[in-house]
DNA sequence: TATAAATATACCAAATAAGTATACTTTTGA
DNA sequence: TCAAAAGTATACTTATTTGGTATATTTATA
């Protein structure tokens, strides 16, 4: 039920770009010294930042990284599945054809998974990086 | 943000032996060939439910498992806690060595964290094996 | 007391996650 | 116009976790 190193890496970057603010880009050596996160590894998770839309990048000299939205339209779940792919809890929830047993649909201790996921889900997206900077959690 | 594939086994197992009842025992190969889940595997996972005090065993000839407690004293949390050790979504949740920016208690983003993760585990504990059985969801 | 069960411990293999390396493209500005 | 400073793409390596197996031992019953 965890995050990965990744991920949690990718919400501190997010969350410092929203600090630094809209319009304002940044080279990623800084954030890497800023968040210590190995540089090269912070280039590959920046990549899927922008491919999930929530980051934009510039090439070039003088080029780097800013929020692409604004912190109120950016929650936990979207970063998290920027890096991480679709949140699941059980991988039968996502995969039906991973269930051993062929019982998906009518598995009781999936669909109660499920519902565990549902709430999980609902409660990752309620949290936008504009409540984070703001303390309104 | 996943269970493992133990930890459903094991679901899966402790909903058997509660639809089984509470005094009824059954040896592992039965269970393990009614689930599908690998013998060896399942014994090993059948004591981590012993030792967390979800399943009895008896040694033996004519030994086997039974379920502990009633199903509606047992929640998914119960069971995946025997199987993995404590939840928690961030690592810097559990082991505060662990933040690589000793920012523990004053960052932002895990203090977010730390409330899905509080959410997650009460939801957890609200399932019972009595509701599942019962399809009270 | 032989046998059928569980237990303990250690080991091995597969999958995933974390991190690194190399070669390339884009942009800017002297 | 081209050198340098940025990001991009892809592939590779290493570490960690997970899933599964093997061997030897203990316990309880018929």
């Amino acid at each position: 039920m965890r995050i990965t190193q990744e991920g949690d890496y990718a919400l501190r970057v997010v969350l410092y770009l929203c600090n630094l603010g809209m319009g304002e880009k940044i080279e990623a050596k800084h954030i890497a010294v800023h968040e210590k996160i190995p540089l090269r590894f912070l280039l590959k998770l920046l990549r899927k930042l922008v491919h999930g839309g929530i980051v934009r990048s510039f090439r070039g000299v003088g080029g780097g990284y800013s929020i692409a939205q604004e912190p109120k339209n950016i929650t936990l779940k979207n970063v998290i599945e920027a890096i991480e792919g679709p949140i699941y809890v059980n991988r039968c929830l996502y995969d039906k054809d991973f269930c051993n047993l062929n019982r998906t649909g009518s598995c009781d201790v999936h669909r109660a998974l499920n519902q565990v996921q549902s709430n999980l889900i609902s409660d990752l997206d309620s949290i936008t990086f504009e409540k984070i900077m703001k303390n309104e959690l």
